[in-house]
RNA sequence: GGGCGAUUAGCUUAGUUGGCCUAAAGCACCUGCCUUACAAGCAGGGGAUCGCUGGUUCGAGUCCAGCAUCGCCCA
């Protein structure tokens, strides 16, 4: 026997790599069947990183969508990969580098690329075996890297189609610099935080002697690149100024004042130096004025030779010696506090520079077209779907991307540069001469492309675009991307931008946005923080099955989720439950000695209506094989009837909302009937069953067929200890991954189901009665239950179960009739409920209980009364409501009679 | 400054088409129980003027308007 089925508690020591091995070799991770394909694309995480607590609920969302689909029958494929990171791997390397005492640049970019890719080969293995630790089915044989061959080609396809169709263009444009990392980067890549700065006030002296002007500014060490200083036309107090020259402090330039709407008379001192090379806005304005566009910083963002003897510092050392120098010669004005927005880079947190270089762009106009309408018309569906809204507004004020990084690591931007006339060759391959004048000089250019120029092409890249033609077609678009709403701009929207530009459909046909693991205290879990858990030592301290299932209980669809160590015991704890209602039923399985033959999984299906013909049929449909046990279909047991009713409702729910995307719903729906339904009722009451040699075989028979359906629907979810129960089920055969998924078109055995559901009622009254009444715990009393002569009948049946779940002695029903006294009662919907306890019950205890529950009904009555009361909910309301009401009305006066009368008892 | 979202029990949230809402769950808390699957458990309990103010409606946690507070994104 196996040595787990004797431990006192779960463990998922070992079992998890066992299966996720027998899994990977047993090819059940590739597509397979005719069913309808159901596609994925890993959003690629990066190849040099490691697996983090967002990862872990994105892909466990994944392989929750993916393992149902396949159960389901549709043909799946859910494709690994990995992205190249540009920058941050750059960064690493380099530092490697500079730690072994070498300098990149003197290395030279081939080998710097070598150690590059050394790096990449030694750190692919860690993110992919994260992947399989957390247990996604992904299809490995497909597995795809942005820098590889193939998506290589792809990506240089892209560039070339742009280019050809003109959507390509170099210019000199003020780029988000970083003077740390020596690149530019994209507005995306900026983020911006508030800053509490000065503004300072500089005279800038009028060159005819008429006075001077005062200028604010934020950024005075930017004032040797100023070539104008702006004035808003329609500012009465200062128009007239406009034309005339200003001489520039601690230069011997002279710069005109000119008019320009940029300038607001009510903000600062009215009067704006404009720097073109150095400031977004002043660009703009430098463009519609047509001025001079002067830098005075390098790349690094050290002072050049236009500062003149500034020239060599740093730009904030830079910014002190300016403000003392003017102090002393007189300029300046002094200052106040301002708080504003600086750009630092995402990656170093470096503050951007704004930097005037020659770039390449992607214009996007054309490419967003359809990819706004798209959305729009619900070609893609978002969920949740307030992300539209932001995608639109988005895309409708799109800009144009810049797409070039000056680094190493990335795909070369395959434009050459001949030498001889200067001409632009763009080519998917480094053509032998120039197309111009012949020559052979040609030399490609130095930069890379943005990482994101890789990625967006990341739903038909990884199926062979644009070589391969077979998957391609079959696979794309893909069904689904589910990813974090922080990418929506980098990533979501251009890579539908990128399927329709290149081939003419939408990407996926929605878009699953979940929210942000952060920790208990609500921060976003970050490396800096030190708040993020290491997920593989949750998984080596807890299972993987206990990480994924506590992380989808704990998030509500599409919102950010608090995640802390303690969160993780819920899965931790319920794994072990499965375990232990296993080796319970499957203990007095063993007993009945029944050798079961093993079933024939490719005729094994999962219907649960066809419980409804009794357990040997539902057998059969499970497990492919004829019921060893001998049912009797025509007399269940009544909890046997319910038990399979909860069963089929629950699968019903389950994949409703898995349907709706609504996951942590599917999973409690599940949840809530193993724990509550199954074990703690259900399980607990065949007890007596289990124990009999002769109901011993049919009660556990019933019971392995809901564990083996309890684990089909939990098995998305955590997929280890399902699969290794399941195979301990006597019948089970082959891998409950590859099996059917539960299925029911209603319920079953409603009637009985609902008579068990009044039994569940009448247990939990003389529970509470005997709590409330503290009657103790070893006490085994009895109890009588008063209904009209309906009820009795049935009621009459169930009385030794009753008197089971609530531990008494007997269980007895009258009808009418005076009331026992002294007794506790309860009310069971119309069933009275009497604890008879001579000597035990205390009166006035008993008779307060009493008085706050009819105080509670009488609340309900008038409220009833005057909805009732009211013509105008009588004549407006529909029909169902006003008889609910009326109901309500009835019965909530019935049981306010009945604990009157008890009241009154116990006064005479 | 522009936009989006949130506000329900001590905490985290559910509440999908306005009426089975007399507002649900988990965690936390209190009480009892080591009952031969499980103390990583079971049974029971207390705890909420649904952010505020108006409006629409026979009826509002739910729809509308304004306000307050918080969060996120963009400029």
């Amino acid at each position: 026997m196996n040595d787990l089925r004797q431990a006192a508690q779960y463990t998922s020591n070992g079992i998890e790599e066992k299966w996720y091995k027998e899994w990977e070799e047993s090819g059940y991770f590739a597509p397979d069947g005719d069913g309808e394909p159901f596609v994925i694309t890993l959003p690629p995480p990066n190849v040099t990183g490691v697996l983090h607590m967002g990862h872990c609920l994105s892909n466990s969302i994944q392989d929750v969508l993916i393992r149902w689909m396949r159960m389901r029958g549709r043909e799946t494929l859910w494709i690994p990969g990995t992205d190249h990171a540009s920058i941050a791997t750059e960064q690493i390397v380099s530092k490697q580098l500079r730690a072994e005492g070498i300098d990149k640049h003197e290395l030279g970019r081939e080998k710097f690329l070598d150690k590059a890719w050394e790096w990449k080969e030694h750190t692919h293995g860690v993110i992919t075996n994260q992947l399989r630790r957390l247990g996604c089915s992904l299809d490995w044989s497909r597995e795809a890297f942005t820098m590889d061959q193939q998506r290589s080609d792809a990506v240089s396809k892209a560039f070339t189609d742009l280019f050809e169709r003109g959507l390509i263009y170099r210019d000199l444009y003020l780029v988000n610099w970083c003077p740390h990392c020596l690149t530019a980067i994209s507005d995306d890549e900026v983020e911006h935080k508030e800053k509490e700065s000065k503004l300072w006030r500089i005279n800038y002296p009028l060159v005819d002697g008429s006075g001077h002007i005062t200028v604010a500014t934020t950024r005075p060490e930017t004032m040797f690149g100023d070539t104008a200083v702006a004035v808003n036309p329609d500012d009465p107090e200062r128009k007239h100024l406009i034309g005339k020259m200003v001489k520039l402090p601690l230069t011997t330039r002279e710069i005109p004042i000119i008019a320009d709407y940029h300038a607001d008379p009510e903000k600062g001192t009215g009067f704006v130096k404009i720097t073109p090379a150095h400031d977004p806005n002043d660009f703009e304005v430098g463009r519609r004025n047509d001025l001079e566009r002067v830098i005075c910083m390098d790349e690094r963002a050290v002072m050049n030779d236009n500062a003149g003897k500034y020239s060599g510092m740093d730009r904030f050392a830079c910014r002190k010696a300016v403000l003392a120098d003017l102090e002393s010669e007189g300029f300046y004005d002094g200052d106040e506090k301002n708080i504003n927005q600086v750009g630092h880079h995402d990656r170093c947190h470096t503050i951007i520079e704004p930097y005037l270089s020659r770039q390449w762009f992607l214009k996007m106009d054309e490419l967003a077209a359809p990819a706004v309408s798209a959305v729009q018309d619900g070609t893609i569906k978002l969920h949740p779907e307030r992300w539209v809204g932001v995608y639109d507004n988005w895309m409708g004020g799109i800009r144009d991307w810049c797409i070039s990084r000056q680094l190493w690591w990335g795909h070369r931007i395959p434009v050459w540069y001949c030498q001889e006339c200067g001409q632009e060759i763009c080519g998917s391959e480094e053509p032998s001469a120039c197309s111009k004048c012949n020559s052979t000089d040609l030399q490609q250019d130095n930069d890379v492309l943005d990482t994101w120029f890789s990625s967006w092409l990341w739903t038909f890249s990884p199926l062979g675009w644009p070589n391969g033609a077979e998957d391609l077609k079959k696979y794309h678009p893909t069904s689904v991307l589910v990813t974090g709403p922080d990418i929506i701009f980098f990533w979501v929207a251009r890579m539908i931008m990128a399927s329709y530009g290149f081939m003419n459909e939408e990407p996926f046909r929605e878009v699953l946005f979940h929210g942000i693991v952060r920790d208990g205290d609500g921060r976003k879990m970050s490396k800096s923080l030190g708040n993020s858990p290491d997920p593989i030592e949750l998984i080596d301290k807890y299972g993987s099955d206990a990480l994924r299932c506590s992380l989808m209980m704990l998030t509500p669809t599409g919102q950010d989720v608090m995640f802390s160590e303690d969160a993780i015991e819920v899965g931790r704890n319920f794994c072990n439950k499965v375990f232990q209602a296993t080796k319970l039923v499957l203990n007095y399985w063993d007993q009945t000695g029944i050798d079961a033959p093993k079933g024939d999984s490719s005729s094994a299906n999962a219907q649960l209506s066809v419980a409804a013909d009794g357990p040997a049929a539902l057998w059969r449909e499970t497990f492919g094989v004829d019921s060893p046990v001998e049912f009797d279909a025509e007399n269940m047991e009544l909890e046997d009837c319910w038990i399979l009713n909860r069963l089929a409702e629950t699968t019903d729910q389950v994949n409703e909302n898995l349907e709706k995307r609504r996951l942590n719903d599917a999973l409690y729906s599940a949840y809530n009937f193993f724990r509550h339904d199954l074990c703690d009722w259900y399980l607990e009451l065949i007890k007596p069953r289990l124990r009999d040699d002769d109901l011993r075989p049919a009660a556990s028979g019933v019971a392995v067929l809901c564990l083996a359906h309890s684990y089909k629907l939990l098995h998305p979810f955590m997929p280890f200890i399902t699969e290794e129960l399941w195979s301990w089920l006597p019948s089970a055969e082959g891998s409950i991954m590859t099996s059917s998924f539960p299925v029911s078109n209603g319920t079953v055995y409603k009637e009985r189901a609902n008579r068990f559901d009044r039994v569940k009622e009448i247990v939990t009254v003389i529970r509470n009665l005997r709590s409330e009444l503290d009657v103790p715990p070893g006490l085994r009393g009895s109890a009588i239950l008063r209904a009209d002569r309906a009820e009795t009948e049935s009621l009459a049946q169930d009385l030794e179960r009753i008197a089971f779940l609530s531990k008494l002695e007997d269980v007895s029903v009258v009808v009418g009739g005076e009331d026992p006294s002294p007794a506790g009662v309860g009310l069971a919907g119309k069933i009275d409920v009497f604890l008879p306890m001579e000597g035990l019950v205390d009166v006035e205890k008993e008779k307060e209980r009493l008085t706050k529950e009819l105080g509670k009904l009488e609340g309900f009555i008038s409220g009833s009364r005057k909805k009732l009361d009211n013509e105008n909910f009588t004549s407006r309301a529909p029909e169902q409501v006003i008889d609910r009401e009326k109901k309500q009305l009835k019965d909530n006066e019935d049981k306010a009679d009945a604990i009157r009368q008890l009241i009154a008892s116990f006064d005479s």
